[in-house]
DNA sequence: TTAATAGTGTCTTTCAGACAATATTAT
DNA sequence: ATAATATTGTCTGAAAGACACTATTAA
């Protein structure tokens, strides 16, 4: 081994989505310096570490950095009203030498799943931070273009094997508002019949709360049962994409 | 964002795992120096940076780095004979703060699948490296222990839903080569004609070679036919570990 | 000849997907 | 009343898993 370390900085950077309007959104900030000035950046930053006059290391762990940083970004507290529901899981990590033209960059990416969370206050950070549609996010600083493609694609196979589909949602939904969170991900309508029974059938997915919506759906109809996440950690059968024949072969 | 950025560490880890004797083996080395000195470890090191003197940065991308530590430590050339069929996968970081006595390291951890590789030559580097039986590679150094049940866990699942399992393997092989890897991976023998018929049924899987192998079983039995392994990137439909139902409550 | 192994046949159960049918509700 | 929506029913075909069976080969 070469025992010699270089000086890398690590990051970390937070690829947070949220549902509105049935699409797919993901959280974005505006760079207040260089490099990539005025451009649009997934929210994310140095992982905090230092040494006190012991030579002991105080530092943070990825997963807490990239809690900060979303705490940071949202104006909203870890651990507190909203961000306690959000998933965090880590997904990968970047390290190609040119990807920060200040220094070697190593960052290390997170995928979010979080409900409806308010806007960013305006004033909470030097850098202004958005929701934008998913459609919308291009053009980024350095290689968060790729991350976020990285990422949603991640973000859409996680749906079929996990029951995390929930944390887009409150504490209580409907079949229909978890069959809406499918669509969004995955970018088209699912038969609702069918999606129905096969929520229903797997293990853990969802449990009833015995109640039911207050009012049927806008335009007429029953008024739905509600559900609450079950105990289920991976879903067993799968909840696969329909048509993923043709994105098997090379 | 916080624009210093703290002298953290990066390392690459490699979980190199081949298959021998119908069990799965790991790749690991005895470190020569502090920390953990004499303990075995995961063959990885420092990911190489440095800047020339007008300030640009030369380094090696993440992938780069494992593939070089991979090569040290076996005593092969990257892309030359074994060493090119080997896959490599990045599938964590690991960032404890205290996960490394010396500093603030965080390791970008790599699966590789290796075909039953030559031991590394002994003089090769200052430390020994050698393979041996996954249930065997207990107390290593640092937090590897906890890499090495993650990267277990990742090599199972990935044997569900991709044709890597080929990788094991020399150019050609027979169904029952394959179902061995399976096995050995998996821990649990399985069905013999059940994944025969399965292995051929997923398109792009495995293809026929056209030729059998030259003698029958050891114990007798007829000549088996021999594959290559297929242009599919993902196993459609995919092959399940058997009796997982009781893996997904919480 | 005997035992082991490769490969095929067949049956049952589960699951995915298509689509019809019914019940409930907003307008 | 009408249209929209939640939920259930039914059918077909794919796939998983159990297990019997045949053919081929080493010893």
């Amino acid at each position: 081994m070469n025992d010699v370390a270089p000086a890398l900085g690590v990051t970390v950077d937070v690829v947070a989505f949220t549902i509105r309007d049935r699409t797919l959104w993901v959280l974005l900030v505006e760079r207040a310096g260089p490099p990539f000035e005025g451009g649009r950046a997934l929210p994310g930053g140095f992982v905090r570490s230092r040494r006190d006059h012991r030579g002991r290391v105080h530092g943070e762990d990825l997963d807490e950095a990239a809690l900060r940083e979303l705490a940071e970004e949202t104006g909203l507290r870890p651990g507190e009203g909203a961000l306690a529901r959000v998933h965090l899981e880590q997904f990968a990590s970047y390290g190609a030498p040119a990807r920060d033209p200040r220094m070697h960059v190593v960052s290390v990416a997170y995928l979010a799943f979080a409900p409806d969370l308010p806007d960013p206050r305006p004033g909470g950070d030097a850098r202004t931070a958005g929701w934008v549609p998913v459609a919308a996010a291009l053009d980024l600083a350095f290689d968060h273009d790729m991350i976020v493609t990285d990422a949603l694609e991640r973000i859409r196979s996680t749906l079929e094997y996990t029951p995390l589909a929930t944390a887009f949602l409150g504490r209580e939904f409907t079949i229909a508002e978890l069959r809406a969170v499918y669509a969004a991900v995955w970018g088209e309508e699912l038969p609702a019949a069918d999606f129905h029974r096969k929520v229903l059938s797997v293990p853990g997915f969802v449990e009833s709360s015995g109640a039911v919506t207050a009012r049927g759906g806008a335009r007429g109809g029953p008024r739905a049962r509600l559900y609450r996440a079950g105990d289920a950690r991976l879903l067993h059968p799968a909840l696969l994409r329909p048509g993923r024949e043709n994105a098997v072969r090379l």
